[in-house]
DNA sequence: GTCTATAAATGGATAGAC
DNA sequence: GTCTATCCATTTATAGAC
């Protein structure tokens, strides 16, 4: 089994994406791990701590994945692809992205939760700048504007769609992502 | 003055954009308007109540809207124009789109209200189509697919892109915009 | 329509035993 | 690490007087 700290910050990441920070309690977790309330509260005492550990948590998901791919010799449009593909995840299980959720509460949570989220969602701009920019030095990829606002513009897009598609049907997803793609074609 | 019932939508409205629906209070609303918690109750008498009336609130603001620009003799490109710029107003506030806010807490409000929800959603997309279409028609505007499928991506990109805003700046914002029409020019 | 009072449930959080 | 027990604040909601 194992630790229990990273089991609770799993759980509540889960009900992070499918019904957002503030509308999940203490309680829900404790009875879905069978153990008392106070229990969570030894791993994290209070609430902001938890916030805090899931946001650190999803920023080292983010940090491997984006390494492996950075890493990897994949082309441009297939490490997109696979940036892309972590969205449909989402959809799939009723949820959206964590980010996209905590920024719904951005005046809710606090402000070292604003912080950090703003930091991860920096971080995942640039990631996505860097693929966008090999993809044009290549002149495999066509794009207006810099790298970054490129990229801004994708990712925002992205979770507009996943949002979106929670209501309306995957379909709204799907045609999204190529439309995005095919902006970028040569 | 005006109906107090008006008031009181007016005013949960605001906190459903800045805040979000499940994060606002019987007592927010009260201590604003300077009534008793039990005087809010007397107008809606559960927050489900209150919540269908801020939708159906929300939808015939957009009727209005909608209904003022189709009878308009504005070109495609000025009715879109008038339609963004509802947006930028939420981010000035430090808000979201009040759709956009309910769409992330979709799987903590009632059935009833995820299908009101969704159902305004529709009639969005189905406006914002309808501007395409005319722009296709008359020459001014161009792109692939179909004008609900444009229109579904653009509306969910918008919303995306005021999200991102709040936490990372107007020029987001203002990028986003210029990007989707620039993918609409002939 | 508005008030006071209050109920009933829930949420976050702590003390202290095992 | 986990438990029971408990505290305190808040939340939704109702009863009944003015």
């Amino acid at each position: 089994m194992r630790k229990r700290k990273e089991e609770i910050i799993d759980l509540a990441m889960g009900l992070v994406k499918s019904r957002g920070f503030d509308s999940f309690s203490y309680s829900d977790l404790s009875k879905k791990l069978g153990i008392a309330k106070a229990s969570v509260h030894h791993h994290f005492p209070t609430k902001e701590d938890l916030g805090m550990a899931i946001l650190e948590n999803f920023c080292e998901t983010l940090t491997a994945l984006y390494d492996e791919l950075n890493e990897s010799d994949l082309t441009p449009w297939e490490k997109l692809d696979k940036y892309m593909a972590r969205f449909a995840e989402y959809i799939e299980n009723g949820a959206i992205c964590p980010l996209s959720s905590l920024q719904a509460e951005a005046n809710v949570i606090s402000e070292a939760m604003r912080d950090s989220l703003r930091e991860i969602e920096e971080y995942e701009i640039y990631f996505v700048s860097g693929i966008l920019e090999e993809g044009r030095e290549r002149n495999e990829m066509k794009f207006d504007g810099s790298p970054s606002e490129t990229a801004g513009f994708l990712v925002s897009a992205m979770k507009g769609a996943v949002q979106q598609a929670r209501l309306h049907g995957t379909d709204f997803f799907t045609n999204s992502v190529s439309t995005l793609k095919n902006m970028l074609k040569p």
